[in-house]
DNA sequence: CCCATATAGATGATATGTCATTAAATGATA
DNA sequence: TATCATTTAATGACATATCATCTATATGGG
């Protein structure tokens, strides 16, 4: 197996088993590791339209309407009509929410000490710079410089970059 | 953002990234990425049972019942009963998978020559000795280090290891 | 042989990821 | 102003992960 293959099969098997793990830490909140990362933008960024909230998420071709929509229905999230631009959705945590995103980054404190362990600082460092060369410029690569960004104004382009 | 939570978004976005790009690369031969790689085991391996496969593939919990059932329907893969346990299936590439296979080996190694574009020789070594230790021991690293030691083809001898 | 258990596979249910399309609202411009 | 392109969100369609459950078939201990 080249190293080529072995990376592309490592990249694929961690992103699975962080899922996995994730998921199986996110479960006694009842929400799942999708339904955690909107809670965590809205959490971290405030009320913000739909699309604002898609450029966030990295999982973000196309509208995370239906995500959104569980999460509505569920009470989690408040989302009505922004008047000033009425193709706009405005999105916000609901008190209930707001208390489930501590639930939240406490699960997310112990996935990142799960990889801490595994790694190490020095590695996770080593890791970073590396899988950033693999996803820079791309959509996923956006939002993730986008996330380091959070709190200015999500729609505007991204600093120093076409776009 | 703690490097962890860098390091967590970067393997989603790059599973995702190399996902996307690698579907767009095998639509022409009308195949997915987990497709795909149900072709490559298949061919690399021979004949084989469902969990065999399932041991091998990278997705794997549970059965790939669907997955292969859709190859079969489209006459990439037989399926037939394995007389000797009946509880079981065998499944092999048909002459149209087998030709199949040859270009997606073609695709994968164009996927391979981006990864080395963008990372280098050095980077993707690096890389690969950081995430190995993320997924050490977790059934995902267990169907890659079973994936490394596959045998190229019938003719070639197992290596000296239990399988 | 009989039964408890384990294994292999299929399938239902739910949630996602992806793409394409649609509909409404807005913006740009001739 | 009339028209067309763009943006935003929703939705249909399809394939995938994941888990739970179900059936059939082995297998091992009395």
């Amino acid at each position: 197996m080249s190293p080529e293959e072995e990376l592309r099969f490592l990249i694929l098997g961690a992103q699975r088993e962080g899922n996995r793990l994730l998921a199986e830490m996110l479960s006694p909140l009842g929400v799942t590791p999708s339904q955690g990362e909107v809670i965590s933008c809205l959490s971290t960024g405030g009320e913000m339209s739909l699309s604002s909230l898609g450029k966030l998420l990295v999982c973000e071709t196309g509208s995370p309407s239906r995500l959104v929509d569980t999460l509505v229905g569920r009470g989690i999230v408040d989302r009505r009509e922004n008047a000033l631009d009425r193709r706009q959705v405005t999105l916000a945590l609901t008190e209930e929410g707001k208390q489930l995103a501590k639930g939240i980054v406490e699960v997310e404190d112990k996935l990142y000490g799960w990889v801490s362990q595994r790694l190490g600082a020095e590695g996770i460092v080593i890791a970073v710079g590396q899988l950033r060369h693999l996803v820079d410029g791309t959509p996923s690569g956006d939002a993730i410089a986008r996330r380091k960004l959070e709190r200015k104004s999500f729609d505007e382009p991204l600093p120093g970059r076409k776009g």
